[in-house]
DNA sequence: TTCGAGATACACT
DNA sequence: GTGTATCTCGAAA
């Protein structure tokens, strides 16, 4: 089943833990990459500093984050990589979970068409936050995109029990106090974890 | 195996 | 012009 709206509209740090575990699904060209999520970290503006939209700052970058709840905020960073964010909360409140890493369930051959590594471990896949967009196709023009109505992209509901970690963020460290936040959540002995 | 530098383009001041 | 929610590679051990 897929996630309905209701999952994501609730507040970002709940849907991030909630969100370990089930399945992230991009269809490209009639075929089907499926990926378990199993890091997350929730980015709540306007009262954390490690977010973009930090004090309400409403810009083009940060638009979608003050959007409904569901789409996909995907973003350039350091110039090369893109990073694959869900908003969460209600409309007006700039809230986002960034998905860190996913491990591959399906659809191996056609990520490996879109990121040729020398790396054979498959944890070098998707192991990162670059790293998973790259696999699954994702660049800005999937920015805004609706996961609850759209069928390239989405996000299936998963039975599976997952033991979830609680930890800092990383790589945020211009946040001051809110960097020691326990926002990043992720699944217990996961080898596609990034460290 | 771990470490450190460089790459890169976009949004924002 | 400045800074960035990262990755990859080569060098050393």
């Amino acid at each position: 089943m897929k996630l309905g709206l209701d999952f994501y509209q609730r507040n970002g740090v709940s849907v991030a833990c909630d969100l370990l575990g089930k399945l992230l699904v991009r269809e490209i060209d009639g075929q089907q990459i499926i990926a378990k999520i199993v890091e997350t970290e929730a980015y709540i503006g306007p009262e954390d500093k490690g977010c973009h939209a930090y004090q309400n700052k409403r810009t083009k970058r940060t638009e979608v984050m003050f959007g409904r709840a569901g789409c996909a905020y995907v973003y350039l960073i350091y110039g090369i990589h893109n990073c694959l964010n869900i908003v969460t909360a209600s409309e007006g409140k700039p809230e986002a979970v960034l998905i860190r890493a996913v491990e591959p369930i399906d659809g191996l051959d056609i990520v490996r068409e879109y990121r040729e590594i020398k790396s054979r471990k498959i944890e070098d896949l998707t192991n990162g936050p670059g790293k998973l967009c790259q696999a699954l196709d994702i660049d800005r023009r999937l920015n805004g995109y609706d996961l609850v109505d759209g069928d390239k992209l989405y996000i299936l509901d998963s039975d599976e029990r997952v033991e979830v970690v609680k930890g800092k963020r990383i790589n945020i460290d211009y946040a001051e106090e809110y960097k020691d936040k326990l926002w990043r959540f992720y699944i217990k002995g996961n080898s596609f974890v990034s460290r």
